[in-house]
DNA sequence: CCCTGATTCGC
DNA sequence: GCGAATCAGG
C-alpha cells in the first residue's frame, strides 16, 4: 500500500487532529502505527500539539499516555503538587495497574467476621 | 505487559 | 520512500 495523497491527507489531518499513530493506522487500515509514525516523521510532522504533557526530547514519550492515562489524583487538588499518575491504565479502569489494584482492594473484608461466626454459631451442648 | 512516539536500519 | 525493528519511558 503505497501512500497516495489522500492517504497522506487523512494521515496529517488525524494526526493534528491529536490522534494517535495507532488510531490513525487503524482508521487508514492495512498498515501498522510505525508506518503512521514513519510516514509522518518523514513529512515533517512529529511535532504536533498531541496529549503528550511533556516534550519528549528524544527516544520516547515519557508519557506517552492519551486515553488510558491513570487518572488518579496524587497529592492535593488544591495543592500545586497535585497530579495525575499518568501511567499506562488498565484497560476498562481509568486508573493503572498500581492504582486499580488500591482502587478496586476487596472493600474491607471481614478480617473478623469469621471469629465472630464461630463463636455464636458453634453452641453444640450435646442434645444429640 | 500495556501503550506511546522517535529514531534507525534494511529492503 | 516505506515500514519493521528497536529504543526509551511510565
Amino acid at each position: 500500500m503505497s501512500w497516495t495523497d489522500e492517504r497522506v491527507q487523512r494521515l496529517k489531518e488525524l494526526w493534528s487532529q491529536g490522534l494517535s499513530a495507532s488510531e490513525i493506522a487503524d482508521m487508514l487500515g492495512d498498515i501498522t502505527r510505525n508506518a503512521v509514525i514513519g510516514k509522518a516523521h518523514r513529512l515533517g510532522l512529529s511535532g504536533r500539539p498531541s496529549p503528550i504533557k511533556k516534550k519528549p526530547s528524544r527516544g520516547a514519550t515519557i508519557l506517552a499516555l492519551t486515553e488510558r492515562m491513570c487518572k488518579w489524583p496524587v497529592g492535593d487538588p488544591k495543592h500545586q503538587d497535585f497530579h495525575f499518575c499518568g501511567k499506562q491504565a488498565l484497560p476498562g479502569l481509568p486508573y493503572c495497574a498500581e492504582h486499580a489494584a488500591l482502587a478496586y482492594q476487596p472493600s474491607s473484608s471481614s478480617k473478623k467476621a469469621r471469629d465472630e461466626d464461630r463463636s455464636s454459631g458453634d453452641r453444640s451442648v450435646g442434645v444429640a
